[in-house]
DNA sequence: GCCAACGTTGGC
DNA sequence: GCCAACGTTGGC
């Protein structure tokens, strides 16, 4: 199983929003980066666990856990000329763009800020906490991974 | 709202 | 295939 780290602005959608949703669960569209949507596509499996990081926010961090719960399929905003996410370009005989669907996994007793990860020598080398990272979607180490939990407070993995 | 860093676009 | 210009991201 692999680890991921999934951005989303929470004034666009929340963690607590993805509580709310129907199963929980949320299709992760709108993603229009390459290399996001090659982590998506080549890496990410049913199962697997994201910490659901709130970007642009009035204090950056991770909210909480969440699980991959349907592999890659095609993105239908792509062809919808309506969506902000539209890409004329795409052609639906070979979709350009793909999602997957994300579920609620647990809840982090403690938010783990943006700035207590820089703080702390065990998260050394995050992509997350590189200058300039723009990726929306990106792998996580398991060590990492079981520290930020810690973090959050959370004892044992869902 | 500022601005550094980055990815994409398009002219050549 | 280079690279300047442009748009976007995201912390501050």
């Amino acid at each position: 199983m692999r680890h991921w780290l999934l951005k989303s602005e929470p004034d666009v959608f929340s963690f607590d929003d993805l509580k709310k949703r129907p199963k929980k669960t949320e299709p992760w569209n709108g993603v229009r980066n390459y290399q996001a949507r090659n982590f998506m596509r080549d890496g990410m499996e049913v199962g697997d666990l994201g910490l659901f990081y709130h970007s642009n926010a009035a204090v950056p961090g991770i909210a909480g856990l969440v699980r991959i719960s349907r592999t890659a399929y095609p993105d239908p905003t792509q062809f919808d000329p309506s969506s902000e996410y539209h890409d004329p370009k795409s052609d639906p005989e070979a979709p350009r763009w793909l999602m997957v669907d994300v579920t609620w996994a647990a809840d982090f007793p403690s938010y783990v800020s943006l700035d207590a990860m820089k703080q702390d020598p065990a998260l050394e080398g995050m992509l997350i906490l590189r200058r300039g990272n723009r990726l929306s979607i990106t792998p996580v180490e398991a060590s990492h991974f079981e520290h930020i939990c810690q973090l959050g407070g959370l004892n044992a993995l869902p």
